[in-house]
DNA sequence: AAAATTAGTTATATATTATACCTAATCAGC
DNA sequence: GCTGATTAGGTATAATATATAACTAATTTT
């Protein structure tokens, strides 16, 4: 065979990898949900981590800002984290002075959340970088996709 | 001391929980995904239970089964499972004789993946119970919102 | 034939999430 | 006013999930 070129370059790394049926699977919501939020986990996990954070820390910064003085309870269950598990959430908070337990004026066992200055400060900048990757998700999916998936998931 | 009962009576019942604003949190998609994600596993879970699977072990047996004779790597990798933690799954799976290895014609490295009878008679009881979950969750979302849904996601 | 790569594996580290229980404070019912 | 039940925050710990490093045997590359 005269012309017996044999695709030597891609004969080992490319073409091994015949794509495999993922039809089956992919038709549930459930895995589609987990590998989506998977996706766009990655992306945000990188745009946080140079301000310090992490979704879960991220969210509740948001949450705290928007809702000063509401307890450790309340702010955990709103974001459906285990009341234990938020305790050292907070502890980090007040280490690097992002937000602090002040007394609550009603209630002497729980704690008043607030941010700090630096806390606020830090949140906006957080902010500036959630929004870059926002607009990166929004190229990913469809620009009125987005808007669809916050409709429906909001619904509930 | 000032009579102050005023403050006491509607805090028997409904009053003590005024929702957070969680509107500013709710506009990320990343969020959003998160929080949908663990609210449809939570269902889902529950339909496997019954059949000793959970979603990560579900969505094996059910990529195996469409793609009979694949390796160890080229299963976990299209679902996204690190192949170390893989190792462990395809364990468990022989051991109650739902899969097993075979070797590779082709390669005496790999193994050739397949369900065993069990396992697909298995996969087949689980499978009512996802349609049924799957039925649950066109209810709790939308009809067509469902659809929107894969058809964002898929999309990538 | 030697060097580099790969599949499966083991061991281990890290992160996440859940459970049981403790104390101080508050509340419910008398 | 007391007393028992409940609640907020906290500690300790367990159970899960996920990631990384390194090893052996087989294969591929050069």
């Amino acid at each position: 065979m005269p012309d017996s070129r044999k695709e030597h370059r891609r004969s080992a790394a490319a073409s091994k990898e015949n794509a495999l049926d993922m039809q089956a699977i992919e038709g549930h919501v459930g895995y589609l949900l987990r590998r989506t939020q998977l996706l766009v986990f990655e992306d945000v996990i990188r745009a946080l981590e140079p301000h310090g954070l992490r979704p879960a820390t991220y969210s509740a910064l948001v949450v705290i800002d928007a809702n000063p003085g509401r307890s450790q309870r309340e702010i955990a269950s709103a974001l459906g984290i285990q009341r234990p598990n938020f305790v050292a959430m907070m502890d980090e908070f007040e280490t690097r002075g992002l937000a602090e337990r002040l007394p609550s004026p009603t209630d002497r066992r729980s704690h008043a959340l607030k941010l700090t200055e630096r806390g606020t400060a830090l949140l906006a900048e957080a902010n500036k970088s959630v929004r870059a990757h926002e607009k990166r998700m929004a190229q990913k999916f469809t620009p009125e996709g987005i808007n669809t998936l916050k409709a429906i998931l909001r619904g509930k």
